[in-house]
DNA sequence: TTGTAAGCGTTATCAA
DNA sequence: TTGATAACGCTTACAA
């Protein structure tokens, strides 16, 4: 491996000069500018960027939670961000936290020993008295996650208003019953059912217990709720279901056991996922303009980093939208 | 930001003791152990992990190349890969490729400036002509992918033997007529195609160039090559589609055409992605064992990194199999 | 415009 | 069992 010292004494200059060459500082001859970058060029020499860092303690590198890189909606918004990062020349470390606390716990470490610039939370799992904490040793901040106690900048979607129009929708299509499933207790989910709630009451319903369902992600898990519902004796004609691999496993599972959908059981999503316009009937849901979130995000994110007094909580909302479709 | 010397003044105790703490070597009293231990948490200190780095050349970090994470394929297996890792206490960077030739050669950059322990491909877009200089600045592994010409452990499928079994299946269902799909040129596509043209030329049908097509990546692609097979004066009875989301594409669109599938159009997929067996017909596929790539891929890099002394190349075969649904 | 040299935070060698 | 100190490779005052 090659170091500064091995292009100094190729070039027959300092190392300092090297140095300059290579951040691109004034007052380098032109002359001497080019020696440096043939003797960089003929030994291949890469700067060791450990040695840059411990220096700069700049990383270039932004750490992005998400609590399942296998939905669609997270591996698509990660997408966006990575592309506008690798335009600043920053890079995305992809963290996983599989909706873990003390997995979460252990990427903020990265923060705390200076091997990223910045955390993008596209997922919380801890609450902010946990997180707080550790906004001392780097930018933080909140992407499509809300928590009123937070004192972050966070990018996000009404999701209050998302599940209040998707309700309404249902509502509107003439449900009276109406079941509800949601994830873990996120922000996101929290501020859907608020949503959902504030359309059913409005409505003069009582939201039925029975049919209300938590940590609810997965295809799986949408088939099994349509079983657990199919064995109730009174069953609800519509779901709200949060996400559209959950709509997608109710309507197969309805489906296979010969309910018609929407005429039994309407299914309304949420993300407008790729799957949505691709099932059979095309699943209504609710368009989150994942790319722009992604790209929003890293656009504020970079921002701090580049002035770091810009860093006042703000709260920065982005549109969202009903598709009709086919399913209710 | 506290350093080690902050923890030794504190403790009142010498930087090599506290080093040697953090780092469990032997010979520290227990008495010592536990005022450094003490000094550290009071401090919150946590090790400058550039200055650990410089010192160890050591980054516990991976970056895996993919051409699109948005792939659900690339997506579930990064997540595959990023499970094992993290189990060694290593992460994962995830690089999205954009199947960019010049994008991929920035990204071998982590390795040469020391930004990463190694490398997985597991997707190429250079020759190995262009990659092989890189291998001496760390390990590079393929994954799922394959280059007779590349000196590289590799853990992958017998893409020839994909492209086989999904056109012999074909075959024996009576097609005689078989359009062929693939993405770039990379190796899978590559052996998927001689699986193909072995299977219909043991057939003795000769196959028709107007009907295979490349650079067929998304559902939208997979619509627009049903289009182009539609206003074909004489069109195919089947696709090899070497992709879901592409099969998905064209089955949705064939029927958007009141075309039936399987009647007018058989098509078979590739992966066996969740949205396989949600279509309506499910899609006939050919299951990839994703997770199982990826943990083999990674448990391969974790051991070279190490034992460096194991990385001989090695052509590690992992299973693949037809799954016979609706679609064909 | 260029060079010298100190220092970033850590670990390993050597001496005590 | 502990401590002093020299690296690791780089950047940046400061001096020339």
């Amino acid at each position: 491996m090659y170091t500064i010292k091995d292009v100094a004494s190729k070039a027959g200059l300092s190392q300092a000069t090297v140095s300059r060459v290579i951040n691109n500082h004034p007052y380098v001859s032109e002359e001497k500018k080019r020696a440096v970058q043939q003797a960089m060029a003929e030994l291949g020499y890469v700067p060791n960027s450990s040695a840059q860092r411990l220096r700069n303690l700049k990383t270039k590198k932004i750490a992005v939670l998400v609590s399942r890189i296998v939905n669609p909606f997270f591996s698509q918004l990660v997408d966006a961000m990575e592309k506008r990062a690798a335009i600043s020349g920053f890079q995305v470390i992809l963290c996983n936290t599989r909706i873990d606390r003390e997995k979460e716990l252990e990427y903020f470490q990265l923060l705390k020993s200076k091997q990223v610039d910045g955390i993008i939370m596209a997922s919380v799992e801890n609450t902010w008295e946990v997180i707080e904490p550790f906004t001392k040793y780097g930018p933080i901040i909140y992407c499509n996650e809300y928590d009123p106690a937070a004192r972050v900048t966070r990018v996000r979607l009404d999701q209050i208003e998302g599940g209040y129009i998707g309700t309404k929708h249902l509502l509107d299509k003439g449900h009276q019953k109406i079941a509800y499933c949601q994830g873990n207790d996120s922000s996101v989910s929290t501020n859907r059912r608020i949503g959902f709630l504030k359309a059913v009451t409005e409505a003069g319903i009582t939201p039925e217990p029975a049919w209300m369902f938590k940590n609810i992600f997965t295809i799986e898990d949408g088939r099994e709720i349509f079983r657990k519902l199919h064995a109730l004796s009174c069953t609800p004609t519509a779901v709200f279901t949060g996400s559209d691999e959950v709509a997608a496993g109710i309507i197969k599972e309805a489906q296979q056991h010969s309910w018609r959908v929407p005429e039994d059981l309407a299914v309304i999503g949420f993300d407008d996922q790729p799957i949505a316009a691709l099932l059979d009937p095309q699943i209504t849901t609710i368009n989150q303009f994942t790319t722009d979130i992604g790209i929003t995000a890293m656009n504020v994110m970079l921002e701090i980093i580049h002035n770091p007094s810009v860093n006042k909580p703000q709260d920065i909302l982005l549109p969202i939208r009903l598709i009709e479709r086919q399913s209710t």
